[in-house]
DNA sequence: CTATCGCTAAACAAAT
DNA sequence: AATTTGTTTAGCGATA
């Protein structure tokens, strides 16, 4: 069931689109000089009708976001008994004042210190946030959306941690005046967070103290998920211009709801090229690609009958070794292998046949959308977030420091802060061109993800073994189907949220 | 009640 | 030597 948001829509279809549109443009422009997000609305010329002439968000992988229902809490808002508690409806008109004044303010609920000092509280959730103007409520963001928000917005996708605290500081003037210690919480952030990953200086290369850090290309989606999760996040302020259509309550009154795309919102969404330009590039080269397919479904209907039902397979995932405490840390027990069952030889030939085709374009699927099926904040940004590359790295590789991470996980060497602004992932996407499917050899000899598999596994037949299972379990899970094997990042049902799987996948898994 | 998450503080080492 | 950067541990409150 899909919520639409009752009080939203009487607020928007109340007031003149022209008018909600200017005051968000000139609030947002506000909000984030000089950054994407601006210059993105400076594309947007608005006529004195009031008509976007050109909107670089029609498209935004935000245009078509809507709420479903999730849990139980939901059935609060089919009902109009919410519109009843507390204030909120003078807190919505409160919220629609984006011109600032004292009263506003008041209403607003900013928080105004007699030392106009400091503040810990956290900004109110039933007023939209203006980072500029709630100068004294904490922001609603993770410092993990800062982090990423600041690189994302970076020309080079890269930035120093002296960077990283200028441009919090620019965007957020909160933390002006707030106590130091939020860089520490900025570094330890970026230390211990596996979204981040420091960029190895090139030689020569002087930017001061310290590295670069940029966004693991792997959890860029778990982030972004993280930030659409996030109430008031800009994104939704944009697509609120480019589609002023009910959006999710929960982005105007706070609650705290996460947002899931259909299947067939998926496909719509592409990334502004303004805001994510090499996003929208790889995007727009797979975008004719639905999500999920017919040979999906018939991959999957074949995985069943070759691994058997879903159902009937033990809850523990075999590949999955579970946690146990040592010494305080979250370290791995050993696992007892689960050998696959397969009919015929020729009938398992077919069927891996099928499997690696299919496979291949799961594989690419995985490392070009940007849409995250998750409903767990685990799933999002945290450091215990997942991903199904991480799933089959080995998490504590002997001696896999920073500078053996580019060998191990192939990812390209450092541009160098000022260098060509080649975004780091634009090389992976290139293991994965269509043909590479049309030919088993090169399909286990040149994606990353089989190299992963390889890496892990003694011998080519177990590699290749290893393959099959995880694309069956891929597979299983895209089309809807519970496995066992639960790849976690992606098509994550409501019904699997506490399956006895999730509970043996990995909680912590340290850089 | 428990586990998880995000934040904060702190100690310490390494780099500049 | 002082400062900045990076890592790690611990503890707390909020939340699911």
């Amino acid at each position: 069931m899909v919520v639409m948001a009752p009080m939203q829509t009487a607020v928007q279809c109340d007031e003149s689109d022209q008018s909600m549109r200017q005051r968000l443009v000139h609030s947002l422009s506000a909000s984030f000089p000089g950054s994407a997000l601006s210059k993105a609305l400076s594309c947007m010329e608005i006529t004195d009708e009031g008509e976007v002439i050109e909107d670089p968000l029609s498209s935004s992988c935000f245009a078509e976001i809507r709420l479903e229902k999730l849990d139980s809490d939901d059935d609060d808002l089919t009902s109009l008994d919410w519109l009843k508690s507390g204030d909120l409806l003078k807190d919505l008109r409160a919220g629609e004042e984006l011109e600032t004044s004292d009263e506003t303010q008041k209403e607003n609920g900013e928080i105004k210190l007699e030392n106009g000092g400091y503040a810990t509280s956290a900004h109110p959730p039933n007023i939209p946030y203006n980072p500029q103007k709630h100068v004294n409520s904490k922001p609603p963001y993770s410092f993990s959306c800062l982090i990423f928000m600041a690189i994302e917005d970076s020309p080079q996708k890269r930035l120093p941690v002296k960077e990283i605290y200028a441009w919090i500081l620019n965007h957020f003037p909160y933390f002006q005046n707030a106590p130091t210690g939020w860089r520490n919480s900025v570094r330890h952030n970026l230390s211990l967070n596996k979204c981040f990953r420091k960029v190895d200086k090139e030689r020569g290369q002087s930017i001061g103290k310290g590295s670069l850090w940029c966004i693991d290309p792997d959890y860029r989606p778990n982030l972004l998920q993280a930030l659409r999760k996030t109430p008031y996040h800009p994104y939704h302020q944009m697509q609120m211009l480019a589609n002023p259509q009910p959006s999710p309550i929960y982005n105007l009154v706070g609650a705290r709801r996460p947002l899931t795309l259909t299947t067939q919102q998926f496909n719509h969404n592409t990334p502004s090229p303004h805001l994510f330009p090499f996003l929208s590039k790889r995007l727009a080269q797979s975008s004719s690609k639905s999500f999920t397919d017919v040979s999906d479904i018939d991959a999957a209907s074949a995985l069943v009958q070759m691994k058997g039902s879903p159902n009937s397979r033990p809850s523990r995932n075999p590949r999955l070794k579970p946690l146990a405490l040592v010494n305080g840390k979250r370290v791995r027990r050993s696992r007892s292998p689960s050998p696959p069952e397969f009919g015929s030889a020729r009938e398992k030939r077919r069927l891996k046949r099928k499997m690696e085709l299919q496979l291949a374009h799961v594989q690419k699927r995985l490392l070009t959308e940007p849409i995250v099926y998750t409903e767990s904040p685990s799933e999002d940004h945290t450091y215990s977030a997942t991903s199904p590359l991480h799933l089959i790295r080995s998490p504590t590789s002997p001696g896999s420091g920073s500078s053996s991470i580019d060998e191990e996980y192939d990812f390209g060497p450092a541009d160098g802060y000022q260098s060509d602004g080649v975004d780091s992932f634009v090389s992976e996407e290139s293991n994965f061109d269509e043909s590479e499917c049309e030919d088993d050899n090169t399909l286990n000899d040149s994606g990353n993800f089989s190299r992963f598999i390889r890496k892990k596994c003694s011998s080519p037949a177990e590699a290749a073994e290893e393959d099959v299972k995880l694309g069956a379990d891929a597979l299983l899970n895209l089309a809807g189907i519970n496995t066992s094997n639960v790849v976690p990042i992606r098509a994550i049902s409501p019904s699997d949220s506490n399956s006895p799987v999730q509970s043996d996948t990995p909680s912590l898994i340290k850089k």
